[in-house]
DNA sequence: AAGCAACTTGCACACGTGTGCAAGACCGAT
DNA sequence: ATCGGTCTTGCACACGTGTGCAAGTTGCTT
């Protein structure tokens, strides 16, 4: 007996039943898969459905679930080119998968990072994805209290029950300080910015390590802000005023190709005949041109891969043990790198 | 007398109620600012809430208000510098202001952005924002026959009752013709994709109009799938083989960088000198060392200042009249086109 | 002391949906 | 024809919150 839903309304399942003729009760099922219904009734719910353009309502849905099928998406920085592909992997595969995205972002610091959380929690997502920067303890642990699972990307989190899913920076550290090494580079620096998170260290002090190995002294810088162009070209016309450096190792792509730039164009060192440089990341930017970048890739296909596993896993058995994946980051070999001397080699 | 509640559930007003000893009305009074509320009862609440770890449930909320201060951001290929840059952008700012974001990704076609539209609309979002593509009209209408307001970026949408956010493109193609023009360029070219979107056709089309006023031929090129590095090397490469082209319009900055590296590492012209070279947006990696574009800038922070105008517009007074923003693109001279033929100048 | 106003509080309903339960309909077998 | 089983359908409740309304309390004024 309901009036006709004003224009400007959603109509409700009500409306449908009305219209069809039959109980809430049968709208409702004509849209469950696997419901009780006959063909006939259904048919009837669907075609007054479509009249009205009936939507079920999600946020009533998810009331009596408790399931809301949205995830939360966390993170900082989102327009740089490494994290903005993550982003867009990850939103696509989601949403392909039936999930639903809230966006994050977290504008300035990792302060705010604990904000927006306690933020989404008010939705009750139900798996939050934190894709980088670094969440206050304190909000992880109100997270899993109230049963809100949480993946960590590129950050490991000891202590929680948290799936994980790293790139092996250490090993990509250590990979390019060999790299390097056997270019013959005996001068080397390493580009970082002032942001001590675990992904640069965990390159920074590998890289470090093996250089320390082979007896090789390195230059360390640790400035700026973030990890992007300006801080790298800042480092390159730094370091390259008057040390004599002949490799350099930067722990992002971005700082890789403001050291490039800085070297070849305003220090005059031509790479790689002077100088060896090797990136972390590999955006597409790394692969222009101009640029050739020799990089180890963060396997953004495969991280989406596992975090989306991880996040199934979740969505349906919220108790199953936790996961920790680590990636590999592959060497891409470009152009900023001498060719190693030529050797006697076994081929 | 209800239980204590369950390790891994989240508490509900309910239980907060029950714990500071008052109604549950009480509870929500007291979160509710400006309610009738004694200060001895609030500190009660607040404190049991605290101590519970309460959080409001919106999905609840949202369901009496039928206000869900949820706004979708629908795009496609939000991995590309611009698009990028508004995302973040627009996500900070509507967090700032106390919505939420749902990102819609649409992943491949504009086909699927109906689809994505689809689903949102589940989710009773208050305003959805299409930051670019092409939504099917038929989705578009029934947004606003349900009462979503869509704004849209880059996109009119005429006889629809929309609020549009426009960059003047044919004042961009234009304005690029006439700096071509005035650098001395007599052959001229003009990049653009296989997709006929309004904006790349707005800024291709003025382009050609107005070397057409100046008797100016134009090379017209238009392939590929997306206006991306890869088109615009493909387009140097072709258009470069033999041609004599001194200036080109390349519709997108990420165009223009492709094209650029075409045609100085793979068809070795001098730019400026040989040839010039115009792009659009000022993505960021335009203003690197290596490139140096002149372009013409999409102001992102107007852009996005206008966006959230018409959100909270539209949010809070949903029939308030239509607002259409066109914003003017700004010249950034940087060191891709040739300096003015030396002429008598009055300073 | 009584009356009145302002304030506080709890009850009960609404929002839109899913679903257990019982009642009814239909069909085949004995 | 009766019985048992399967399928279908509607009722009623639950989910968690906001809020109108009436009842109750407090404090001030006359």
């Amino acid at each position: 007996m309901t009036q006709e839903r004003a224009r400007g309304s959603f109509s409700t399942a009500a409306d449908v039943a009305q219209r069809a003729g039959v109980s809430r009760s049968a709208v409702s099922r004509a849209f469950t898969p696997g419901a009780s219904v006959s063909t006939e009734v259904r048919e009837r719910v669907l075609d007054a459905a479509q009249r009205l353009g009936y939507r079920v309502n999600r946020l009533a849905q998810s009331l009596t679930n408790a399931r809301s099928n949205i995830v939360g998406l966390v993170g900082t920085e989102i327009h740089q080119p490494f994290h903005a592909e993550c982003l867009a992997a990850l939103s696509s595969a989601l949403l392909a998968d039936g999930f639903q995205c809230m966006l994050l972002n977290a504008a300035n610091a990792d302060r705010d990072l604990g904000a927006v959380i306690e933020r989404v929690l008010e939705y009750r997502v139900c798996v939050i994805v934190v894709m980088n920067g670094t969440p206050p303890s304190r909000i992880v642990r109100d997270c899993l209290r109230n049963g809100v699972p949480v993946v960590s990307v590129n950050k490991p989190m000891p202590g929680f029950a948290v799936d994980t899913v790293i790139t092996d920076h250490a090993a990509g550290g250590r990979a390019a300080a060999e790299h390097l090494l056997a270019a013959g580079c005996r001068r080397l620096a390493v580009v970082s910015s002032g942001a001590r998170t675990a992904s640069l260290l965990g390159r920074l002090d590998a890289f470090c390590a093996r250089a320390a190995e082979a007896d090789v002294p390195v230059r360390v810088w640790q400035e700026g802000p973030t990890t992007d162009y300006a801080t790298g070209r800042a480092a390159g016309l730094d370091l390259l005023a008057q040390d004599r450096i002949d490799g350099a190792f930067c722990v992002t792509d971005l700082l890789a190709l403001g050291f490039l730039d800085a070297a070849r164009l305003d220090r005059g060192r031509r790479v790689p005949d002077d100088l060896s440089v090797i990136g972390f990341d590999d955006i597409p930017q790394s692969a222009w041109n101009a640029y050739q970048l020799t990089t180890f890739r963060q396997p953004v296909p495969e991280l989406c891969d596992a975090v989306m596993h991880a996040v199934r896993q979740r969505a349906e058995r919220p108790d199953a043990p936790h996961t920790a994946v680590t990636l590999r980051a592959t060497p891409v070999v470009r152009k900023t790198v001498r060719a190693p001397a030529t050797r006697k080699q076994s081929r």
